[in-house]
RNA sequence: GUGGUUGUAGCUCAGUCGGUUAGAGCACCAGAUUGUGGUUCUGGGGGUCGUGGGUUCGAACCCCAUCAUCCACCCCA
């Protein structure tokens, strides 16, 4: 016999699990339902073609990529290069994020849309990566993005959003911002432009090895010196007005920083639950994002970001659709629940909850439960039934114990007979004979 | 992809220097209790020690490989 697994990076999700997860959808989908997204899905697969190229050498790595059916060897010849060979011998790829296949809806349907399109999407992606804690093979993300808009609104409505769903989870966090333009903007006045992505990457880890290991990083890059000194005043400098008056030869810069301003300024007058705050150092992988870049933590868990996003200023333009701006944030579901697990942030009412179940003794009592039983699903009233009434009376007991039931409703012989039953309350023990009407009627009315 | 950690019952783990029949708690099953769960008491079942090879008279323990896991890096949700 084999032994049963599942593959590396992922794992099975048992009910109590799903019922936790699908409070996090429920959350997340009424806010971006509120703010007026529309839902979308896409296929599992992608063509190879539509996903290879998007995310980077990197990323590339990291795709699933599906075998052809059939003799796939038949046009293979680069049995030299595996690299080229994976192209060869497949031609879909499980989606990798929920932007790129995006993109090519929004491509493929351009008119048919309306514009700006707002949707969202909540489905499984893929990553070949090394598994580590909050980090998985298979995971859900939670995508909202609106394309066809260059206004600054749309991002304070996705920090809007940000703040409202972890204020409803209860879970306090920091919604960070920075700009791309405002980055290249510091490496132009630095004059190390053809090194903005060493300098990004350097900025990024100012969190985890401090101002000194950032100095470090850059050195480290062949970033010289006078242009080091310089990041390291900006990243050192905690007022806007300061950071201008750096950037002022830059109008790169200082575009990036009056979109930020605007921002601000629309979300001056929102009372927020949660931190916004400006952070040169936050930098974001994706190559495509081009203006705003969002990122939310917790500060309550280590554990990675729980969710990040971005503008970009023309993301369909790789299938065709040219100067389409989009701006988007995704939220890490995985994540999210590892988080609210480990602060205990799940509300009762996040569980299933049998309320009542029924005991029998024989077929005459089992079907004097089975028909009371379809008048309390009737009221809506989570029920079951002990399908088996030759057994012992401990045991059904037990059933009904483990399955967490407020009410046990117990039909003999005796109850029968006087048009009654007999209820037993798990929660404090108590249990009383009353006729079925009576109890029906204290539970459909509290 | 690079470096490290861990892997023993369904779960969490102990297991001495390499030495007899590999243990505990929880969980599970049965009984105490033939119409009463959860609490208590008594008893019971359950192990290819991740997998494959090697060293040895003898391996859970040492060596190699492999898979999985967690951690750091890279990157990322």
């Amino acid at each position: 016999m084999m032994k049963p697994a599942t593959p590396k990076g992922t794992r099975d999700f048992g009910p109590q699990e799903v019922f936790k997860r699908n409070y996090i959808f429920s959350v997340i989908k009424k806010v971006f339902e509120k703010y007026a997204f529309l839902p979308l899905e896409t296929p599992a697969m992608e063509l190879l073609s539509t996903l290879s190229g998007k995310y980077g050498d990197e990323g590339d790595q990291l795709l699933f990529k599906i075998l052809k059916n059939g003799d796939f060897l038949e046009k293979a010849d680069a049995f030299d290069n595996y690299k080229k060979m994976a192209f060869q011998i497949c031609e879909k790829g499980l989606r990798y994020d929920l932007t790129i296949p995006f993109a090519r809806y929004v491509a493929m349907n351009r008119h048919a849309l309306t514009f700006p399109f707002k949707r969202y999407q909540i489905q499984t992606v893929w990553r070949g990566d090394k598994p580590q804690k909050g980090r998985y093979q298979e995971f859900y993300q939670c995508d909202v993005d609106v394309v066809g808009s260059n206004a600054m609104l749309q991002e304070a409505e996705l920090v809007c959003i940000y703040d409202e769903v972890f204020a409803n989870l209860h879970l306090p966090v920091q919604i960070r911002l920075n700009n791309r333009k405002i980055l290249a903007g510091i490496a132009e006045v630095a004059n190390i432009s053809d090194k903005f992505m060493a300098m990004t990457i350097a900025l990024d880890k100012l969190d985890k090895v401090g101002v000194e290991g950032v100095k470090k990083e850059l050195l480290g890059r062949d970033i010289p010196e006078a242009a080091t000194e310089f990041i390291f005043k900006i990243i050192q400098t905690s007022s806007m007005e300061q950071i201008k008056k750096l950037l002022q030869s830059s109008p790169l810069a200082l575009e990036g920083i009056a979109e930020y301003e605007e921002i601000m300024a629309f979300l001056a007058t929102m009372p927020l639950k949660n931190e916004v705050v400006f952070d040169i150092s936050l930098a974001r992988g994706l190559n495509y994002y081009t203006g705003t870049i969002f990122e939310v933590l917790t500060p309550a868990v280590q554990i990675g970001s729980l969710g990040g996003g971005g503008r970009y200023a023309d993301l369909t333009g790789l299938f065709g659709l040219p100067d389409m701006s989009g701006v988007g944030v995704s939220f890490g579901a995985e994540r999210i629940y590892d988080v609210l697990e480990e602060l205990q942030l799940f509300p009762e009412t996040a569980f299933s909850q049998v309320e009542v179940i029924f005991i029998s003794f024989d077929a005459a009592t089992l079907r004097m439960a089975f028909a009371y039983a379809q008048q309390l699903r009737a009221a809506g009233i989570c029920t079951d039934i002990y399908p088996d009434p030759e057994t012992k009376l401990k045991k059904q007991m037990k059933f009904a114990n483990d399955k967490n039931a407020k009410y046990v409703l117990i039909i003999g012989e005796e109850e029968l007979k006087n048009n009654t039953i007999s209820v037993k309350n798990m929660r404090d023990g108590v249990q009383e004979v009353m006729s079925f009407t009576e109890f029906y009627n204290t539970l459909t009315q509290s």
